[in-house]
DNA sequence: ATAACATTTCAACAAACATCGAAATATTGC
DNA sequence: GCAATATTTCGATGTTTGTTGAAATGTTAT
């Protein structure tokens, strides 16, 4: 990962909403869910909430699909993976300090347990 | 760690000069180095990085120590561990994905070699 | 005490950011 | 086609950010 490749993503999460929205879709696993129902998770108005993914999006934190009149988000958990990677990487000099780190689903989620 | 501070650490590094800043401090290990050769090396007017190094220091990525005339600063690397750990952490909707990740720094360095 | 050096503080300013309200665009069902 | 739903686009606005120039502070050497 480049520099301003970094810089972006690192901007996209430094901001409180932003990162609320990147976690819970991280937490919806691959398949993602309607922006709509991130409004309601998370309280935003949808116009500001069109504003976030869009940096998100544009980081490659995110990734968009239409389904009928909703929008799916997905968080790009590869994207986070290499931001990690190069943190990790740029720490100690280049010198192998630390593991490698991965960051995929967990699993599949069907419904949150009531 | 708070997500306060996670977002405060986040956007400490989502900039340009100061990914820069940090990552030279990183290389330059525990020890730190002073504002002046920072300066030169990144080629930044020194009110400019003072400005950068208060946010850096705010966010727990940096300390700082008077020697001489000069101010030391040197990387936080407990700091950089746990917002890696807060990154992660969050990752997988709490599921462990990810093996720990440490960032300390690799060995002592004496000079830079030529 | 004075001069030189290293860094910080202060005030100013353009640029980017986050949010809002209103209007526009797509999609579905009638 | 028309109304309803889901989301985006646009314009405006207050806030924060990054940089600059000038002056102030602290430290060392003479």
């Amino acid at each position: 990962m480049e520099k301003t490749a970094a810089v972006t993503a690192l901007a996209a999460l430094a901001q409180d909403n932003r990162l609320d929205v990147f976690r819970l879709l991280v937490q919806a696993g691959p398949e993602g869910m309607p922006a709509g129902a991130v409004a309601t998770a998370l309280d935003l108005a949808p116009n500001t909430l069109t504003f976030h993914f869009d940096r998100l999006r544009t980081a490659g934190l995110v990734t968009v699909r239409r389904d009928g009149r909703s929008m799916i988000y997905a968080a790009q958990f590869d994207k986070m993976t290499s931001l990690l990677g190069f943190l990790t990487e740029n720490c100690c000099g280049g010198a192998p300090c630390a593991p490698a780190v991965e960051c995929k689903p967990a699993r599949k989620r069907t419904k949150v347990p009531a």
